[in-house]
DNA sequence: GTAGGGTTAG
């Protein structure tokens, strides 16, 4: 490459005109804006004699080793030709290491800088802890901090902050504590990288504790565990944290903007999601690439998918992630066609796709039961655009295949997969089998699952189903038993319906509303009213709920029953009613949302774990295919 | 003569 060409140089001899590199020259050598005015600069000072001039040639190397329009290679040539280096330049190309992701070549640099008797300064711990951090070289790291101390860096804030993240990069919470218990001073730096470590790593009750023995906080560091408990799930004391973040006066930045409208989606709470976008517009706060993905996600997974179209289309760039996002939304809602447009449409635009892409775009397949289409994907993106199918595209064609009653051919694509098939892929066999009533194949590939995700009660749920539904009762009970042997719980379906601003959280069979009575007066009514329009209690099932069966009628108080006859209460007739479900809908509730829809003349939007549902006068957008 | 650390999608 002639780029890593060194420019040749004049040799360099006591009698060379001894001279300087004009303020001018060095500006015009920093404002450089590629590399060939670079090589000119560079040679020039080779004829001027000032080739082992670090002042000059530090110049020379930052702009090679850290500028954007650089060259490390040349930058690492130019250095080998400097007789002493000193800490700057050895600084400066550690961080050229750093930044093309050669840790390894950063920490080897630094032991040839102590070798050579460079002294080591408040800014090459940054660099090198770093390089630590990113080589997963622990013992090296160790070392690094006795010499941070040796050094007498013992009292430098930046220097220590960096020992805490390097720390916490390794888990090491208790040595990250120490450090920071032993500051004298410590900076909100110092403070956020320990709560954010402590998010990171799971304790958040720990994240907490601290922040509150914090004496100032700003908007980074309340993110930092705002982020955490939305990670963790958390929403409620995401929105806990963030009222309080507001009643200090903190402003809202586009990061805490963005951690709370994830807290929003995972919620399915539309109001303050739409607040948060208001107050970006409001505010002036950028739409950057990352935070509209984020509000266009928001209001696909919120149930709003014309508000997201609108965002979408709004936007006056689209990056190859807003378009994911929108196909992705497009899918959830049954969209398929629209989805599949979408995507030609940003072929027509150029847009790269990404292997995210396609599994959006097979996705819409699999839940528009577009068997056709999703093959004729399934081959594109490995023909037109090389893209190697992953597990996540197995997935989807198994998911595809096997929804649509092809479970043999789903099968035999999960036997010839590349790689080996994980709990996700095997869990979408299982579910068509479920669908399909297919008791062999789903025994096996049930079992198999289980085996592969012991802890997950969803896997038990799915099979003891596909037992009950072909009436192999003793089956149902001995699944039971190993689940509670292995002291798995059921994992709790909850409801929630936002209304006005609010977000209501229901439990199925729970009591402890403070309306209870009320909702559950609602409730019996709703349902004599959809019995009179045809209704039959679909308990094949019952085992949805597992935990509810010394209850009389568990069906009848699944929580997505109790928060429509909330909605139903709480709201004005022809007002949409939203919920959102942390599981899947069951065949009971479905039936029963498609006759409510349509006996009370409302829209009823439900979001499952999977996918939306729109049942609209007695009918559903999943046209029974979910 | 000059360079360093913490928070955000899919």
């Amino acid at each position: 490459m002639s780029s890593l060409q060194l420019v040749q140089a004049t040799p360099f001899s006591a009698t060379s005109p001894k001279t300087h590199y004009t303020p001018l020259q060095l500006q015009s050598l920093e404002s450089c804006s590629n590399m060939s005015e670079l090589k000119q600069h560079h040679s020039h000072i080779i004829k001027l004699g000032l080739s082992t001039n670090n002042d000059a040639m530090g110049r020379v190397i930052k702009f090679c080793a850290v500028s954007k329009h650089g060259d490390l290679g040349y930058a690492l040539k130019a250095f080998d030709t400097i007789p002493q280096p000193d800490a700057f330049i050895y600084n400066t190309v550690m961080r050229g290491y750093l930044h093309c992701r050669f840790p390894r070549d950063c920490i080897h640099l630094y032991t040839q800088m102590l070798e050579n008797s460079v002294f080591p300064n408040n800014f090459t711990f940054p660099c090198v802890l770093g390089a630590c951090c990113h080589g997963d070289a622990v013992e090296q790291g160790r070392q690094v901090h006795a010499h941070v101390l040796k050094f007498g860096y013992s009292s430098h804030v930046v220097c220590l902050n960096n020992l805490i993240h390097m720390y916490v990069n390794f888990e090491f919470l208790e040595e990250a504590r120490r450090v920071f218990d032993r500051m004298l001073t410590r900076d909100v730096v110092s403070w956020t990288t320990l709560i954010s470590g402590y998010a990171q790593w799971g304790c958040v009750d720990e994240a907490l504790r601290v922040l509150e023995s914090m004496p100032e906080r700003n908007s980074v560091v309340w993110n930092a565990l705002i982020a955490a408990y939305v990670q963790n799930n958390r929403f409620h004391e995401a929105f806990d944290l963030f009222n309080r973040m507001r009643a200090e006066n903190v402003v809202l930045d586009k990061f805490v903007a963005s951690s709370m409208l994830s807290a929003c989606t995972g919620l399915g709470a539309l109001e303050q999601g739409r607040w948060i976008h208001s107050y970006i517009e409001k505010n002036g706060i950028e739409l950057d690439t990352k935070l509209a993905t984020t509000v266009i996600d928001m209001y696909c997974k919120c149930g709003f998918l014309e508000k997201a179209l609108e965002v979408f289309h709004g936007l006056p760039c689209r990056g190859v992630s807003s378009w994911n996002c929108m196909i992705g939304g497009l899918a959830m809602h049954g969209q398929g066609e629209a989805a599949i447009e979408l995507f030609m449409e940003m072929e027509r635009k150029a847009v790269a796709p990404d292997n995210i892409t396609f599994v959006n775009v097979l996705n819409a397949c699999a839940h528009s039961g577009l068997v056709e289409e999703g093959r004729y994907y399934f081959q594109y993106m490995t023909e037109v655009h090389g893209i190697d199918p992953r597990r996540e595209h197995y997935g989807c064609m198994i998911d595809l295949l096997g929804r649509a009653g092809m479970l043999e051919e789903a099968r035999k694509l999960m036997d010839e997969m590349p790689m080996s098939p994980d709990a996700s892929v095997l869990g979408a066999l299982l579910g068509a089998c479920r669908i399909h009533g297919n008791i062999e194949l789903g025994e096996q590939i049930g079992k198999k699952l289980i085996d592969l995700d012991p802890n997950n009660s969803g896997r038990y749920v799915l099979l003891a189903n596909i037992y009950a539904n072909a009436g192999k009762f003793e089956d149902v009970a001995n699944l039971r038993n190993l689940m509670n042997n292995r002291g798995v719980k059921k994992c709790p379906g909850f409801s929630v319906i936002e209304l006005k601003g609010v977000v209501h959280e229901f439990i199925a069979g729970e009591e402890t509303h403070p309306q209870a009575k009320e909702i559950y007066t609602k409730a019996n009514e709703m349902l004599e009213c959809i019995r009179s329009a045809g209704y039959v209690p679909c308990t094949e099932e019952v085992l949805q709920d597992l935990e509810e069966e010394e209850k009389e009628n568990p069906l009848y108080y699944h929580s997505e029953k109790l928060a429509m006859a909330f909605g139903l209460l709480k709201t004005n007739p022809g007002e949409i009613l939203r919920i959102t479900k942390n599981l899947r809908v069951c065949r009971d509730c479905h039936q029963a949302s498609k006759l409510i829809s349509k006996v009370y003349d409302r829209e009823i939007i439900v979001r499952d774990r999977n996918r939306f549902h729109h049942f609209k006068n007695g009918e559903c957008s999943c046209k029974d295919y979910w």
